[in-house]
DNA sequence: CTCTAAGTGTTATATTATTACGTACGTAAT
DNA sequence: ATTACGTACGTAATAATATAACACTTAGAG
């Protein structure tokens, strides 16, 4: 037998701040920065810087999100289940960023450092590229 | 034929600033801020911010020091020859960052990576993990 | 000596992020 | 139904991090 709620619990899903800031960067694709962010939902009801970060901590902790820490930028997860675990290369010439989703290469690395002894509990992989398109014009 | 020169080139020697900037990074041996940094050469004559990151960033481009981006730190580095491509651990608990001195993780960070078809420039990777005394305590 | 690249010193300002405080609301225990 | 609790909200103020602009100086190559 079923329950007798037949509204979802709150834990599971975003409030509206978080909603629409996860929005933007899902329809974004792009690494954004916080501040223009918080420019673009004005229009939404988004006031304070305050407001976009804690958005932004919370979809992080949930790994809807990650945070590419040499840009101060936040861009949406490409993968399912990659909350503490991150990789992502940076073309040096013209910005784009893209998430790593080869297993082989965040599974090695991982492997790699357990090798060295080390607890990892979770790691970020910033890689510096020139991408293919960069590469040859 | 080799040139008939002989360079002593300046880029051999550090300036005043970049000399007291490391000089300070390398007595910590730890994470420095750049504003922590800017207190603690005042009296050596350091007045602004631009003259303390002016001088990390000709710092971190000799390779000499590196920027750990997660926490905004600058640290001595502990190897040699490692100016573009750099590894980090960060105890999640007491904040003690290492940098990974294993030749044989960089080298396969490297292989996995070549393997994944991508053109490196450099990279930075960064470990959290909860360091051996953390871990006992 | 002269030219040039790199560095300096200073002021002002831009960018990124957090503290502090009070309010609102859903959930679970009483 | 009332209370207590945890989480999120809204707002203002401010802290922390980093760069722009400008004029001047210095070191080294030729």
């Amino acid at each position: 037998m079923s329950s007798t709620h037949t509204y979802s619990k709150k834990s599971q899903s975003l409030t509206k701040n978080q909603r629409i800031v996860l929005d933007l960067l899902q329809n974004s694709g792009e690494p954004l920065k916080a501040y223009f962010i918080l420019d673009s939902l004005k229009k939404e009801g988004l006031n304070s810087p305050l407001q976009v970060y804690r958005a932004l901590d919370k979809l992080v902790e949930l790994g809807k999100i990650h945070k590419i820490e040499s840009i101060n930028s936040f861009i949406i997860c490409n993968n399912s289940n990659c909350a503490s675990n991150t990789a992502f290369t940076i073309c040096e010439r013209c910005g784009k960023v893209k998430e790593i989703k080869n297993k082989y290469l965040t599974d090695g690395v991982s492997d790699l450092v357990k090798d060295n002894q080390l607890e990892i509990t979770r790691y970020n992989l910033e890689f510096y590229v020139l991408c293919k398109s960069c590469k040859i014009n």
